[in-house]
DNA sequence: ATCGATGGTTAAATCGATTCACCAGACTCG
DNA sequence: CGAGTCTGGTGAATCGATTTAACCATCGAT
């Protein structure tokens, strides 16, 4: 008991395959009572159509694929969502793909979306992959970097401007009058984290006041945040900075767990800034001040950028666009 | 310029096309140097196996598709790196659909994953789609149900007792002395939730003590909860419960922002208690006591059910693994 | 010397939807 | 009235990888 095609539904409506196609697809107008005819025959037989066969003619699956550095951050969540609103509209579907920061895990997707032929690809690149995604631009996915100001122009994308950002945090931990301060940060291979380092050191060097730490991290999740708070817990105390800008808000969550659970008083002791603006950063133990991105927008944008390009493709003409980040002050930095 | 396929393996290594397929799938033996003639020229070519030729031959996809309820709820976001992982050891990717609590989008993501033949679905279900699900089970991707019992026994599922888990939060309430409780909770087509408040409503029942009053939310988001909060600091204080229990920890961190902001005092006015035990519950602004789910073991597990229904198929027999809840006490009850 | 095995390889059939060139009528218009 | 134009419909060819039956050496055993 095979499973139901096209041949057996046109048999059963009494027309050709052709006519099933034009129906499933639009493609050319049909009789009405042709149609109803063979959606009767569909209904009859549970019909669906093989995506595979549709495919491999078609030469393009209709879906768009998606890698994110990590699901479980909300930052990624929202992006995603606003993508996927996007996208739905457009009657496409988006699977998501976790790199999990994983190197390897990322190669693997790739893999996976170059052998499903996607109809494009939104990613935040975890490792060196500029040769692949060009290989999968050749074969007919386009593809637009999110979150991830691409240097070499080669590429849509969607990006915030992580310098600034970087600055807005440094220069706002300076504003108040810190001058000891450390920037704690994810593996810095990844762009936006080394953007953000680098934006800090700026801030701190234009004004030439105080001086700046920087801590390197494996990952951006929160237990790194609590490892990194016992790191600074061993400073002798004189050493210790007195303020802490944290490459993302989960890291900062995980500090603020360290220093609080040690007595460290925030903001009196060490004032505490992180990244994203997730929506746990207002709600947190001490409500965290944070640099917000529009998530929700980037992700819309992204695939706007996408869309264009798998419409008409080929070209060649790549658009960026950049989110201005925003300073949120709350309590963990100055309160009031 | 198209782009190369296994003829043009074939001839470039100067062998037949179904050599290079047995290079591709060790499928059959083959001489080293023949193997290594294919390899290179694979290589030279960039040739990528077109996935949509191969599914639409051996009739199934190798990946597995997974829907969940919401990717920014970091409790799903934990179950799906939990089956990721698994099912990564298998060498099967997982393509993630967000259903977002919207039934017109599970069904959308349903038709997609049908349409693609996936080797299996992890799904956590918001309508009324088992007659869909039996229909993909028929069509040779078999379901495992998770985070969700069936009732019918007709599929295999991974599910905590949510029954328990809501006597364990109404009872915790009642043992410190709460007489006046409310259930704030996602809509009640959603299985668990049903469970949990009827849970709730044994205990109290059962201790013969105090009453519970059934609040319903459209969705389980933190949004959600603070709308809850306005809806209860609206009644008069005399009516106003000294207990509520959430359905979700995201509802519990939206209550927590609305009451607090209105300077309701937690645990003193109102005590307070959430469900999924997220990262986020340790360090909301009031630590919050929640009921666990062991979320990465639950992904895991369903992943190996799952697996298991695909590699041998067809006996009919399913399998259930219930976690048990475990509660946890943080200030927003009782404090210490 | 012959018969099986066995290890390698091949050519052709196959999966199922889409498309394209083509056809049959019906209708319009000069 | 004949040429041209629509509308609706047909069916064979096609996409690219896998698989199966068949075939050919080569070697060992009888």
């Amino acid at each position: 008991m095979t499973t139901a095609n096209v041949r057996d539904v046109a048999a059963l409506a009494g027309v050709s395959v052709g006519t099933v196609s034009n129906v499933l697809n639009r493609s050319k107008p049909v009789a009405a009572d042709t149609a109803k005819r063979v959606l009767d025959a569909i209904d009859k037989l549970g019909f669906v159509r093989n995506d595979a066969a549709r495919q491999l003619r078609v030469g393009q699956s209709r879906t768009v694929g998606m890698m994110v550095l990590d699901v479980s951050n909300p930052f990624f969540a929202d992006v995603e969502r606003g993508a996927e609103d996007l996208l739905g509209e457009h009657g496409r579907p988006l699977i998501l793909g976790n790199s999990g920061e994983s190197i390897t895990r990322e190669l693997a997707y790739l893999d996976l979306f170059e052998e499903q032929r996607v109809s494009g690809l939104l990613i935040t690149p975890v490792g060196q992959v500029q040769r692949r995604l060009e290989r999968l631009r050749e074969r007919g996915s386009p593809v637009v970097l999110v979150d991830r100001h691409d240097n070499a122009q080669s590429f849509s994308s969607v990006s915030v401007d992580d310098l600034r950002g970087g600055e807005l945090a440094a220069g706002h931990l300076l504003d108040l009058g810190r001058r000891n301060l450390a920037f704690v940060g994810g593996p810095p291979e990844i762009l936006q984290v080394s953007q953000r380092a680098r934006g800090a050191q700026q801030a701190v060097l234009e004004r030439d006041a105080g001086r700046i730490r920087m801590l390197e991290l494996d990952t951006m999740r929160a237990e790194a945040g609590r490892a990194a708070g016992e790191q600074l817990l061993a400073l002798p105390a004189a050493d210790r900075p007195d303020a802490v800008f944290a490459a993302n808000d989960l890291i900062a969550i995980g500090l603020l767990q360290a220093l609080t659970h040690a007595g460290v008083r925030v903001p009196d002791d060490i004032a505490l800034i992180g990244y994203d603006d997730i929506s746990f950063a207002a709600n947190a133990a001490i409500p965290l001040s944070s640099i917000r991105q529009p998530a929700r927008e980037m992700g819309r944008a992204a695939a706007e950028l996408l869309l264009a390009e798998i419409e008409n493709p080929g070209r060649g003409e790549y658009r960026h666009i950049a989110f201005q980040p925003e300073l949120v002050v709350r309590e963990s930095t100055a309160g009031r």
